[in-house]
RNA sequence: GGGGAUGUAGCUCAGGGGUAGAGCAAUUGCCUUUUAAGCAAUGGGUCGGAGGUUCGAUUCCUCCCAUCCUCACCA
């Protein structure tokens, strides 16, 4: 904070003193509410006659909260304070609460919290407000905040004067963006309402709540640069978790049947507007459970989120109608490329889909030209996921996608074998992606639990690695000698529950769904 | 990391080579049912930071910082 004091500052750090000469503490410790603004508002019912309102004035409520607007009338004042379910407005007169209480009234600024006690009516223009019988200074605020004018047209049209709009103040002073924008606190309402939903559902189905470990000596699971961090006093490297995968698989090894965890992973990569370095999933883990167990799911869970946060499964996301409703589409990803380029992927050499991409000026890495399976998910990704618009179970993806994904049924465990020796060959795996609005969703697989298959992907990954293919993780040989005791058939899933959350809340940016976004320091 | 845009009063913005302007907010006065309350007057700015060009820079140029958009990266 500078120590440069802006003359409104000074102004209220004056008032402030002036209020203590008065007498008054202007940090009580506490205050008693009997009612909310939303409780004053929906309570109130108009009186018959007089004698009926001269009742309704011994009806003494107290309400507190921030003030949004003043309107001050020489010896009658009109004013709004805004608690969490919205706003009520007040009116005192100099009359009624006397000298002393109104010259208290007089210091008190936009921003300032109070509380207010007094009786409910209807002013002439039809506001329902609290008539002031007495007054409590709760806390005076000496930073102004910004002045946000709402206008009502004669249509019912409401329009914001001088919003609070500059997105960078708004992150990084989220506190004063919550006081200000009434939609802002909205969006944070759906998203604990979204979770709570997420959790009901898994509840439901027997789902057990677990936590694994945010600190970990070797991170896996995904495909992502960590964030790395030192233990003092074990001298050792710690890496922020970029999935907890590994882990909840462990727990099934163990012997829980069905896991869910919701947790914070964090990618040391790019930030853009779908992109925060720390994002929320929930993972969940079915024994004797396969993919098809996971869809079944996953577009339940989504489907009862909508309902619950929203009360509707269809949704405008910026303009694009998307309807979320059970059951979801389900298309091979070989499939949608076909429907889409007209390509046969699978019959296809290397070399006629490298060619096509070039001809075609899709962008790829060029050391993924020898794998098979990277080109198509690469050509997938290139040609079809700006058509997924509804949601989409892509499914079935090259093996080389993933080290723990289990083949699908239909290969023998030697036709595996001999499909790996021949690069023009492409094993496909039980794994799916939900795609809505061209996002991936979450991801999931039926797991990969062989042990000695498990061993050997993850030991190509490795050496791909050295290799210098991008991103790859470390071997876990804690995890393998778990897959090793046995793990059950088993199904998992990773959902994005930040992605989720900017789609039922029209969200622009990923930002505006997180409280806090990453922001870079600034110096001094 | 590449490209584009933005940064002026507490907030929202306009302006432009001769050290700045509006609305709201603030201060003072009038006002006892207002609601973007009203009327009148007043104060408030190192024009993101550092250099350069110039007699003179907030304006032009370079660099830096922050933010947004976009591409790349992140399956």
């Amino acid at each position: 904070m500078n120590n440069e004091q802006t003359d409104q500052v000074k102004r209220r750090l004056e008032e402030l003193e002036e209020l203590k000469s008065l007498g008054v503490n202007p940090y009580p410790h506490k205050f008693d509410v009997t009612h909310n603004s939303a409780q004053i508002i929906s309570g109130f019912k108009d009186p018959a006659d007089e004698s009926e309102a001269e009742k309704q004035k011994q009806n003494i409520v107290s309400a507190a909260g921030r003030i949004s607007a003043i309107r001050k009338m020489g010896k009658a004042s009109f004013s709004h304070i805004k608690d969490q379910e919205g706003k009520i407005q007040f009116y005192i007169k100099k009359d009624e609460v006397g000298e002393d209480t109104y010259r208290i009234f007089k210091l008190l600024d936009i921003g300032d919290i109070i509380g207010v006690k007094g009786y409910v009516f209807r002013t002439k223009t039809g506001e329902v407000s609290i008539h002031c019988t007495g007054l409590t200074v709760l806390t005076k605020s000496i930073q102004p905040l910004p002045v946000v004018k709402e206008e009502i047209t004669e249509t019912g049209e409401k329009i914001i004067h001088d919003a609070f709009a500059d997105v960078e103040l708004r992150y990084r002073q989220r506190y004063i963006d919550l006081i200000v924008n009434d939609n802002v606190k909205d969006t944070f309402i759906k998203r604990a309402a979204i979770i709570k939903s997420i959790k009901n559902t898994l509840d439901k189905h027997n789902f057990f709540e677990v936590e694994t470990p945010t600190l970990q000596s070797i991170y896996g699971g995904a495909n992502a640069r960590p964030f790395v961090t030192k233990h003092n006093a074990l001298g050792i490297d710690l890496y922020l978790r970029i999935s907890n995968e590994l882990y909840l698989k462990r727990l099934i090894v163990g012997g829980f049947n069905r896991v869910y965890e919701f947790v914070k992973d964090f990618r040391n990569e790019g930030i853009d507007r779908t992109h925060n370095p720390e994002f929320t999933q929930v993972e969940w883990y079915q024994a004797y459970g396969d993919y098809f167990d996971s869809m079944n799911l996953f577009e339940e869970a989504v489907e009862q989120a909508a309902i619950d946060a929203l009360g509707t499964t269809k949704i405008n996301y910026q303009g694009t109608d998307i309807d979320l409703k059970r059951p979801w589409k389900r298309l091979k990803m070989t499939d949608a490329i076909k429907e889409k380029t007209g390509l046969d992927v699978i019959n296809m050499k290397r070399a006629e889909i490298a060619e096509y991409m070039q001809k075609n000026e899709i962008e790829f890495d060029k050391r993924i030209s020898g794998n098979k399976g990277l080109l198509i998910a690469s050509l997938f990704e290139a040609t079809c996921e700006e058509d997924l618009i509804q949601p989409t179970f892509v499914i079935d993806h090259p093996i080389d996608t993933t080290p723990l994904c289990k083949p699908m049924r239909e290969y023998s465990l030697s036709q595996i074998d001999e499909m790996k020796k021949d690069p023009e060959q492409v094993i496909f795996v039980e794994r799916f992606e939900p795609y809505i609005n061209k996002w991936e969703l979450g991801n999931s697989y039926t797991e990969l639990n062989d042990p000695i298959l498990q061993r050997k992907l993850l030991e190509e990954q490795v050496e791909r690695g050295r290799g210098g293919e991008a991103e790859t993780h470390p071997m876990d040989e804690d995890f393998l000698n778990a897959i090793e005791i046995g793990m059950p058939p088993t199904t998992g899933v990773g959902m994005g529950i930040d992605r989720l959350v900017m789609l039922l809340t029209n969200s622009y940016s990923i930002r505006d769904v997180l409280l806090f976004p990453l922001m870079k320091p600034l110096d001094s």
